[in-house]
Order: C-alpha cells, then sequence, then structure tokens
DNA sequence: CTGAAAGCGCTTACAG
DNA sequence: CTGAAAGCGCTTACAG
C-alpha cells in the first residue's frame, strides 16, 4: 500500500515568496513607498511608482493578504451561509447564487467562506463569527423564525440576507417571487378561468410565503374570489402532494399552481396516472424553474429567476456595506415568464 | 425609499474585542505565558496554567486566528474547489460532500473557502492560491483532463483529490463506484439474464469511466460475453437518451443500467410512453440514488454512498496531510445496494 | 515626495 | 517554569 508524505521544507528553497521587503531592498526604496505604489493611497512620485509597479510585474510579487489584512483589521473574507440539509429543489438556486457570489467577491478580491448550518445547529456559523475570520455575512434563503439571523444581529457584525424577511431592519436582495407569481397567476385567471388550486410547500420558509402572497395578489387584482379551500400548504411530502392533488381533483379546479418543481412533478405523474390532460383538463404551473422538470413531458410555464445575478448582487450589496457606503435596505431582482405546453395562455 | 449605512464606530467602544495583551496584563503575566497556556506547548506551571484558562473562559477571550496563522505561517483555511457549471444530478453530491468536509474542518478549526471554476476558467482558483488564503485544496469530481490539477501541482501546495484520478502521483479519496457497480451489475448476470444495456453520461468525467469499469467488470467475473454494441456512452442530451433506449429495446435488452438518475428518469420515461413494463419486461438500476428518483415509480434499484461522509474522510485526510503525517495515497469508502421495484433480483 | 518607526495580535527561539 | 524581544508581512500616522 502506497503512502504519501508532506514535505515542504525540501523545496521550500524553491518557491520562497518574496515579500514587500524584499522589493523595497532591490529598488533602494522603503517599504512604505512600495506599499504606497501598490494601495495607490499617499502621494508619491509617478516615477517611482512605475518603477515599483513595474518591479513588482516582473517578478510577480504577491501581497500577503493575510498579513494586509492583520494590519488594517480586515479579513477580506466574507462568509455564505447554506443550509446544509435543504432538499433537491433548492439546490440550483443555492449552487448558482454560489456561483454568482464567488466570481463577485473574487472581482473584488474578496474570498468566500463556507458555512453550513442545519435548523437545529449554528455552532458552524458561531465559531466564524469567534474567530473574526470575515468582514460580514450572506445569509440564504431564511427561515420564518431564523436563529442565524438573531446570532448575527447580536454580534453586529454586516450582513444581508439573500431572501426576503419581514424585518425591516435587516437588508435583503431577492427575486421578485411576490410580483413573479402574481403575474403568473393573473395571466390563468385572464384566461377566464376561476378554480385555480395551489399546492404549497413548507410554509416555514419565507420563500413560501412569498409566492402565496403573490398567487393572493393575482386573485385580488383580477377582482376574482378567492377560495381558501383551493389552497394546500406545507406539502412536504409525496403523500400530502397526492393528496391535496386528489382533493382539488374533485373540488374541478382548471388549473393546478405549484410552489415549486418537485411538487409539480408529483402533481404531473398523479395527473398522467389518472389519464387526465394537461393543459387540456387541468392546466399547470410551477413558479420555480429548476430544470428539475427539464425532461418532463408537458413542459411547465413557469417563472425563470437569474440565481446567479441575485447572488452576485447581493454580495455586492454586502461588500458596499462594508465599506460604509449608502445602500438601499431592499433590492428586488427580477424574472423571466416561460410559456410552455402546460398552460393554455393565449 | 429607506437606506442603510454601516456605522460601525459607534459602537465600537461597545464590543471591542480583547486580546492576548489585554489578557497578560489582566493577570499579571507575559504575553508568551497566555499564549502557552492557550497552546498547550512549552513548560507552564499547572496553576499559572489553569488561571490563564479561567480567565479566559471567564472573560470569553477568543485569539484571533488570523494573527496566529500569520506569526506561524498558517491559514487555518482549506478550499473547496467546485464546478460552478455542473449539472441537476451531481448538485446533492456536491451539497452533501461539502457539508461533511465543513464539519471535519470546522471540528479541527479550520474553515473551508469555496472556490468555483468553469471548465473553461481556474481564474478564482489561482487567485485564491496567488493569495495564499490557504494551507491545501480539495478538489471534487475531476475530469479526464483536469487544468485545476495540473495548476495545483505547479504550485507544489497540499490537496487532495474528492474522486479518482488514474495519476498515482495524488491524494485521492473517492466512494467505491467500481466495486458497487460490479456487484449492482453481477447481480443482474447472476438471474440468469444476459442482454444487459448500459447508458452512462460523458466520458469527460473520470467518475463515469470508473462505473464503465465496474460494468465491464462484472461481465468478467461472471464470465459472460460483454456486448459493446449494448453500451451507449456520452448520453448527455435527452435525445441522445431516447435514441439509446429505442436502439436497446430493438436490441431485446433484459435490463438497462443508467450511470446516473437523471439518465433513468428519461429512460423510464421513455419505457411508459411504450408501455413496456418496468421490471417484468425490462429491468432497470441506476449507478447512483440521488433522491432524484424518489417520487418515481417504480422505485430504482441503485447504489447508496454516503456523500457527506465522504466529505469529512476526505477533510481529515487533506488535514493529516498538512500537518505532515502519512497517509495512504488512495481510500476508497463503501456502499449499499438498495434492491427496490425495478428489478426481479431473488 | 519619502522614510523610520510603531503597530496589527499572535508565536517562538533564546536566555534566565 | 517564565519573560523580553524579535519576527510574521503588511499599513499608516508622523516627521521631514
Amino acid at each position: 500500500m502506497e503512502t504519501f508524505r508532506n514535505e515542504r521544507w525540501e523545496n521550500e528553497s524553491g518557491n520562497k515568496k518574496i515579500t514587500i521587503s524584499d522589493v523595497a531592498e532591490a529598488l533602494h526604496v522603503s517599504k512604505t513607498t512600495v506599499s504606497r505604489a501598490i494601495s495607490g493611497k499617499g502621494r508619491i512620485g509617478e516615477d517611482t511608482r512605475q518603477k515599483v509597479l513595474a518591479y513588482i510585474e516582473e517578478n510577480d510579487y504577491k501581497p500577503n493578504v493575510i498579513a494586509k489584512g492583520l494590519a488594517q483589521k480586515k479579513t477580506y473574507n466574507i462568509a455564505l451561509v447554506i443550509p446544509g440539509d435543504c432538499n433537491l429543489v433548492d439546490m440550483p438556486f443555492f449552487q448558482n447564487s454560489m456561483q454568482g457570489i464567488c466570481e463577485e467577491a473574487s472581482a473584488n478580491d474578496y474570498d468566500v467562506m463556507l458555512v453550513t448550518t442545519t435548523g437545529s445547529s449554528s455552532a458552524n456559523l458561531e465559531r466564524m463569527l469567534a474567530n473574526n475570520k470575515v468582514d460580514g455575512v450572506i445569509l440564504s434563503r431564511s427561515l420564518v423564525k431564523d436563529r442565524n439571523v438573531a446570532l448575527l444581529k447580536a454580534q453586529s457584525i454586516p450582513f444581508v440576507l439573500m431572501g426576503t424577511s419581514r424585518d425591516e431592519k435587516i437588508l435583503q436582495v431577492d427575486n421578485d417571487h411576490r410580483t413573479g407569481c402574481s403575474e403568473l397567476v393573473g395571466r390563468m385567471l385572464g384566461t377566464g378561468i376561476a378554480k385555480v388550486g395551489l399546492i404549497g410547500g413548507s410554509k416555514n420558509y419565507v420563500v413560501n410565503r412569498t409566492r402565496r402572497q403573490g398567487y393572493a395578489d393575482a386573485f385580488k387584482n383580477a377582482g376574482v374570489q378567492l377560495e381558501t379551500s383551493l389552497i394546500f400548504e406545507d406539502c412536504d411530502s409525496s403523500d400530502k402532494i397526492e393528496s391535496a392533488v386528489e382533493k382539488l381533483i374533485r373540488e374541478n379546479v382548471q388549473a393546478i399552481v405549484c410552489m415549486d418543481d418537485v411538487i409539480c412533478s408529483v402533481v404531473l405523474q398523479v395527473l398522467a396516472g389518472k389519464d387526465i390532460l394537461v393543459p387540456q383538463e387541468i392546466q399547470t404551473v410551477s413558479f420555480y424553474d429548476s430544470t428539475l422538470l427539464k425532461n418532463r413531458k408537458p413542459a411547465v410555464t413557469s417563472l425563470l429567476f437569474d440565481d446567479k445575478a441575485l447572488g452576485a448582487l447581493t454580495c455586492r450589496v454586502l461588500l458596499q456595506y462594508i465599506r460604509g457606503e449608502r445602500i438601499e435596505a431592499k433590492t428586488l431582482l427580477g424574472y423571466e415568464l416561460v410559456v410552455r405546453e402546460s398552460t393554455l395562455f393565449p
């Protein structure tokens, strides 16, 4: 059995990193001058500046960010908190927004630290904060009663929520689920039908409540009476979804609105099992396009959000806040309504 | 429109962090002594040690990890590199292993920095390495020709691959896909059937090649001739998968082995569309249980891997390597074979 | 415009 | 067993 051993000292001579002192020495200037040439802060002669910059470029000198941070009392890190126990339907959201965050951070010479928390424990986040390894944190998709929010507030460390909260005291950036859902449902009602059922996920997630509001808005706008008997929430298992679909069928709904793609997937399966045609007999839409339904037939009409852009923007907002810039308390991003085969929109 | 502004200086008096100097001063000892009490390194009187520890506990002192790192030329960070552009079927893998990595790191007082790369760019990784912000890196699920591997090797920074590579010079930790796939296919062949088709994903991913080897192993072990005409690889779109299924049907296969759940999902749909019964007419298995098929009927026989444990182990191996401990070049983790409705195993 | 010096919050030979 | 001092690689008043 082959084994490995890290023997860094052997090649230490080879790639010893060059420091600011080395640069200063080689150029017969002070470290101060080198530092100024790099940061652009403080007065410095244009020619010396160029000389330093040229040498740095030439010799591939990279300042040690850790040391820089220590001196400035910054870390140039932000933390991204994601649920360790999310379900499949939410994964594309996290994956995509994550990429947006990483790229935006990278572009600003920041790095992102990953912190996973579970519903029951914020231990990892606490450790991270205690260790002072970050300048700020991004929280994603919060729960209605979110312990992480409480933790962050208590520490008075800059943070922004990538999602929505009714707490106006916290910075928020989110997709405009509410308007999107409202427009989508509005399109359904606009075709003249009124019996539109809703099947939703756990009310524990703020996003699900927001979607529900959008659904309600549509009825209000259309002047159609909303029947609460057609609304099924907290459907977090196949069984619950199936039973909801059956009840909706008995109610003779003309359309079923699904809050997410997992729900929609089950709904389509139940309808297919009963040989109910979509969209001819019952139209179906999903509130979120996660590619989970990509291979499903019929293709489902749904809302398309740019999660990567959301991540990037959230990151930018956090960075601006850290720098002390004045920013809007809440930012909402647009969406696209994608009409596919599962509806009979004109 | 409400706006926010970060005004840290206002409450700076409130939560100024206490430093090692404060502790030393309060206790009338030197910083050296405090440092030793905490680290456990160097000789120190048991009573002074207790005294220091008590004070620290009492006043909630947390050493500044950044400063500690600077002095020791360590960062107490590792980087996790994940593809920014992975597809749905791989998300559960990344999500779960991520959690394992974070928790193991946390338990060792390390933090994990997130780096996303795309097939075409390793820029983020390069930046991270240049900035010296990590002591080591975890690479996940490498491609056959992986630029990240080349980059890491050139930098001679400790790294381990969470996945498999034929390059024996790199540290690897992986699920034992090969043995798993072999056993699963072996069970099929053991029922007396011989015409077992295979539909696989992109050969660009090492993991898909490994699974293919497991498939081949099974035939060899069973003494059954493997028909290459029943093997379809690089099926990375619905169209290709559908066409593969149709060819396999024409070949009168008795079973179809799917390399992952997305493939399997499409296969089941095609079979259902043609009213071909699973498992009565064609048995079906998937090589990876990603919960993507959870709501599908019939439930699919597949392999179950503990991705979270894989992440944790990978992290542990990297940390041991960083510490200079001797470790095995390659570690393989077990799996569980879950027999469900889609097969006719005895 | 430039530099010497102190400092960020730790660790670690070295000396006692 | 304990401490003074130098050092990790930067930044930033302060002085010139």
